[in-house]
DNA sequence: GCGTAACCGAGACGGTACGTCCAGTCTTTGA
DNA sequence: TCAAAGACTGGACGTACCGTCTCGGTTACGC
């Protein structure tokens, strides 16, 4: 089985998929993802459906190269910004600018969630990524790639973080950092998700406090 | 403008939305959400379309009642069964049992969590579930009454629970209990929803351990 | 098989029949056939759709029981304007006043037609009488019913006055009467009928005149 | 307000066009235009639905151009079989032969008349004539349609020929022979659509004689 | 420099499901 | 006890998109 006779993609239209990109990201941020349609996407973008569905498999898969580009490109324009603590362009797609390392891992991680605060509440941000985070709760092959690409590399930044942390005495050594992270990262993205409370820098400081101190008196 | 005349519903039937819920539930658990179509479901159902649109208003709607059907019949029947030592959900089963209070809070809150995991992992309310909180996260309408009615009064056993814990001294006084619970309960579902993770009881058990106690050294 | 259980005559509203009569002509002439719906007819009427369904078998079978109300009691106006010349309520319903015998059969028969000619542009009459021809071109059985009980009977007294006419030696004796009036009155129905042609009194007089002295040289 | 955009013709497919064409004229024939959905023609001919509604407004307009279609080749085969002695009709197939010229008026009238019973008696022609008859009863615009295309050209052959005859001294110089010819056209039309009463050739013929020599005596 | 291959915009195609409308049947309720 | 009201199953309607398939046209590469 040979089933596509795979496109050359030396040939593609570069304009085209930026256009592509585009209007995927403006129509999903304008009229939601599940109103948004390939045909809609093709004729904004000026572009035939085939040129689509040529590279493409998907609307699920448009979205989801458009938004991982879109956070290449932010992460480039804030590598430039802030100069020097970051990388970029290593195949894994975003801005995953290393977590500051001032010797205060408290005030290290109300920094970086504050800052994700922002971004959660930044509408280009946020209707592309709650359409693909929906998308991938029920297409778990979406969301494995969704995961892999985009939230893993955003998580392993906080491991490195704790262990650094862990290496100067301030983490228990026995804690796993891939869990820890999560005490502090999993409830802003819930109430994010499911709106299940107001999203502030206060929420996001007391999370790191609670999380790092814990909840039983010392 | 009251462009729909309001049917009556002293003399719906009560044998078509039994059967709707079953259509529903058994379509969403057989080929998932988005190819769950209301003309499948009314057929299933051996039902007409217009009975269904004259009583919800789209498919998430149709799901949405009849999962919290579901989670009331489950919770009734627990209820009956076990009375007393009772299970507690993350945007699941809609069961308000109180979590057990025998003094000790680390091994009640796991033993809770046990019990989430073993839903979690049951397919008869995955299925459902995970599609409605997707269609939350895209459909906030939708989304906010599926975590009034289900998410948020689950959550509130835990609130009690700490609070408990609060006055006996195991937890500390100025901890939000609303926001200390998030600790242990977004890591579990952002696992659960974005396969970003294993769901075992080491895991849960881990999570309670890290949050009661923290991060840092003691 | 005794597929109905008959419901019983002597109880049946007359109020309700009425209602519909009127319901259904004035929906037929308002709207138009197709568009006339038994629920609208129903709800007009301000009656229950079971009542139209008890007493009849369909749309069209209440459109031909109301337009032949309508011309009986039209017959029946007529009956006491003209007083004299014609009969009623014979059961087979309609303003068949005879044809005038003057001994001028020309001019008697293009009296009739002329007052035919108003009756056809009349709108009270044509929405129904127009709807009701086209249905039974494709329904045969309501067809028949409907030219048995209106045309036919109509077309009965030019049967009589052109006997009448053979009496007196002013049609030939070897001509049959059924078919020497379709001469005249068929080529009015057909432009009434397909708008083949304008309908106007010169016209039906030089059909009566082509009709009876022919079209060859004499 | 030009609302559709106006597919392109030249793209059209031929295949599925004459597809739909032989579906819709089965279908009428089998059972009976009121049954005939859209439906039902787009699974016979293997067609999607939508490429009915692209190229047709309606049910009546898919079956207007079927017949049309199906009367054109039935005139084209017919004038390369025949050659000059050729059918006309009412309503019916879109032959423009002209109506034979021996000399004989009578008997000429009498020949193609004849033709035109057999045509009226033939199921192929009879259902979907029927059935477009009817509908431009009570819908005018499409009436106009169909009376224009095949209606009319068809008379304007009698029209012709009798006009010839008044040249040869047949028939007198002040009949109008638009008039005339529904002497003994309109006669068997309404017969055939009302049935109201057997259609022969004997029938026809005696419709010739009374219309050329009067029902008065000479 | 000239085919020729393939991508491109465009959009018609066979389909599926939508949400609405109405037919004809069945059930409840008030007079 | 019947009829009004209207909910019910069923199924066609006309629309919107899906994903596939031509159709010219326009590059751009290999000979």
């Amino acid at each position: 089985m040979v089933s596509k006779p795979a496109p050359d993609a030396t040939r593609r239209s570069e304009k085209s998929r930026r256009a592509i990109y585009a209007a995927a990201l403006s129509l999903v941020a304008e009229v939601g993802y599940p109103k948004t349609t390939v045909e809609a996407i093709a004729a904004r973008a000026g572009v035939g459906k085939q040129t689509i569905y040529r590279w493409w498999s998907s609307k699920a898969d448009v979205l989801l190269e458009a938004f991982l580009d879109l956070a290449e490109q932010t992460a480039r324009e804030a590598g430039h910004d802030t100069a020097g603590q970051d990388r970029a362009g290593d195949g894994t797609a975003g801005n995953e600018a290393a977590i500051p390392d001032t010797g205060d891992l408290a005030a290290d991680l109300k920094a970086v969630l504050r800052a994700t605060v922002d971004e959660l509440l930044d509408p280009r941000f946020d209707a592309p990524a709650r359409a693909l985070t929906a998308e991938g709760v029920v297409n778990e092959q979406l969301g494995r790639v969704f995961v892999a690409r985009l939230l893993e590399p955003q998580l392993q930044l906080y491991v490195d973080r704790l262990r650094s942390a862990q290496d100067a005495g301030h983490v228990r050594r026995d804690v796993d950092p891939r869990i820890a992270l999560e005490l502090f990262v999993s409830p802003l993205a819930q109430r994010w998700l499911q709106h299940t409370g107001p999203i502030t820098y206060d929420y996001t400081d007391t999370l790191v406090d609670y999380a790092l101190y814990g909840l039983a008196p010392r």
